[in-house]
DNA sequence: TTGTACGCGTTATCAT
DNA sequence: ATGATAACGCGTACAA
């Protein structure tokens, strides 16, 4: 009794195992009483079919995984509600998988590919030098989403902002509001994704600009734990404040962080913007709703997710090639920017 | 070329399979020098053991699964990370699900129990009408958190705070603070969960203190999508407002609802706390970023976190029956709320 | 220490 | 329309 399987059903309707097969898969050959048979035994005895078994039989699945990784990044969380009502628009099966801080996002689709016969991926978030020999292993078409790889390679699909691009635009805006000493929140010192565009976008701003670049004005995140976070982001706000550092306005490289900074601002005593403009990037609710609204770059995410399940599927039909679909972000001016005061001798 | 599969391996290596499974799984009785040329065979080709096949053979698999209702729920994230790092800890393998808003959550940790030979599962939310005949319907371990079951059900582990207990705090916190009129912002009219559960709180307060309760005051969520979002929070909000609802505090039944709820009151003119207090539930990190600061009940997601996995693993150990545990939330006096201005004629 | 052969639960092919 | 049976890829007795 423990657990019950198609040939018990088969025996308790007196019937082959294949004609429960068929009843169950809804083949055409089949008596219209026999199957009712089956399925009222089936929904009695709570009988559910081993997928592993049904797994390492079928010729095809039709299941699409989605690979998020930290999947504590709240702007990923709105993309995977669209992710999958586009998913399972198409008839699709749609499987969540989280990879962990410490794995390799492409081991783990490298199994779940074989696990789970994926007819495609799409990996949210990660790191944008997965080398290309792991990332050629993949048999099956996937995009990368949320990063955007270097230009040279052209041969994977990939749906992303201009993270260089946006972020330079959103600190050209706060120079243009007479701000020259920009404190920078960033990711880690040997990040791979999204922080070092992101950074690197800060820096062609000031030079574009002709504002000296001072390593001073830069936090980088030191522990992983809670990366993009808000406490992250007060964390590493307090750690300037203490050292001293001097500036008129605030860039995390993640809306959340730019709301954990305003917080230890004003524990500092600081006024925003009267005190400190600050900004973001990412344009989550969170900074939407925040008070002051909070000045950032909003992405585009519901498009995206849109854009990359289309492209996948475009792929899938062999319709396309691997495609760079690269979007634009929108500038927030919030609440939470204004001039910067006069300099203060 | 197309799949590779143990045959391969052991045909190159020129052993039979079961020494390649061996060296796969570290089994004892292998020669090291047989095991290192499988291994680098495996590497080279970059095998990977089809799961399906693997899980249909194997007799444990030392899985532990926790099902999440609405992953868009921010609250549950943070509790998410928790429960990954217990059950690593403990050596076990992690597996996330994610359940639609309309599918039976139970129907998925049978389907899942089935396919992936689960030792236990921990519920995220969902609702809490479950029949018992289906929840008994499965065969392993089973937590349910976030979600109290009536009183009769003791025969089901359940960790979570005392939603009603804490609901009724935190409006007697308001009341005591003279507040009258209050606007509460709950779920949908046919809700089943949570939501409840913290608005029969909100009446039990209400009659303790000898207030007389209004309807008009309720705003219930209309349409489930974006369900306890900020944006959700909002609009109910604004919906209050233009009805004409007249009100010195708002109580949301989630934290993001009462930011949301914020935004709304703030366009409408009105100031956070002098011309309204804003009361939310959960004490997320965004109510306490939030300016002002959020008053609210916090429930110790990382404690429950913990607890859930410990009483699973008493229970997969046969250490412990089920048991209900509750934990106490806090009430966090933030800077939202603050004393009813006095009665306008 | 190693290889052979069987069975896990299902679907697909072939008979009937 | 239905039933027997051969795979699917792996782990594991059992034999060698």
């Amino acid at each position: 009794m423990e657990n019950i399987t198609i040939k018990d059903i088969a025996r308790i309707c007196g019937v082959g195992v294949s004609t429960v097969s068929r009843a169950m898969n809804n083949h055409p050959d089949i008596n219209e009483e026999t199957k009712e048979k089956i399925m009222q035994a089936i929904a009695e005895y709570d009988y559910v079919p081993n997928n592993s078994a049904r797994n390492l039989k079928r010729s095809e699945a039709k299941t699409i995984a989605v690979l998020v990784k930290n999947i504590g990044n709240t702007f990923f969380t709105g993309m995977i509600q669209v992710l999958e009502e586009e998913i399972q628009a198409k008839k699709y099966t749609f499987v969540l998988q989280h990879v962990d801080e410490d794995q390799d996002e492409v081991s783990v689709a490298l199994t779940l590919e074989k696990e789970k016969r994926l007819k495609g991926i799409i990996f949210l978030g990660g790191s944008a030098d997965n080398p290309k020999e792991r990332l050629d292993k993949l048999s099956v078409p996937f995009v990368l989403t949320t990063v955007h790889l270097d230009e040279k390679w052209t041969e994977y699909a990939t749906v992303s902002v201009d993270d260089v691009l946006e972020s330079r635009k959103i600190v050209e805006y706060l120079i243009s509001k007479g701000h020259k000493k920009i404190a920078l929140l960033c990711g880690s010192r040997d990040d791979t994704s999204i922080s070092v565009l992101r950074v690197k976008g800060y820096r062609e701003a000031l030079e574009n600009t002709g504002i000296e670049f001072n390593e001073d004005l830069l936090c980088y995140m030191e522990t992983p734990d809670g990366a993009y976070s808000m406490r992250k982001g007060y964390e590493m706000m307090r750690e300037m404040l203490e050292r001293g550092c001097d500036f008129t306005a605030v860039y995390a490289i993640a809306d959340n962080m730019a709301i954990g900074a305003c917080r230890a601002l004003r524990e500092d005593g600081r006024n925003i913007p009267a005190d400190c403009s600050v900004a973001g990037f990412d344009g989550m609710d969170c900074g939407r709703f925040y008070s002051p609204s909070l000045t950032t770059i909003s992405q585009p995410a519901d498009d995206m997710a849109k854009a990359a399940v289309k492209l996948l599927f475009d792929m899938i039909k062999k319709k396309s090639r691997a495609r760079q679909i690269v979007f634009e972000g929108e500038l927030i001016q919030g609440e939470s920017v204004t001039t910067a005061p006069v300099q203060r001798a």
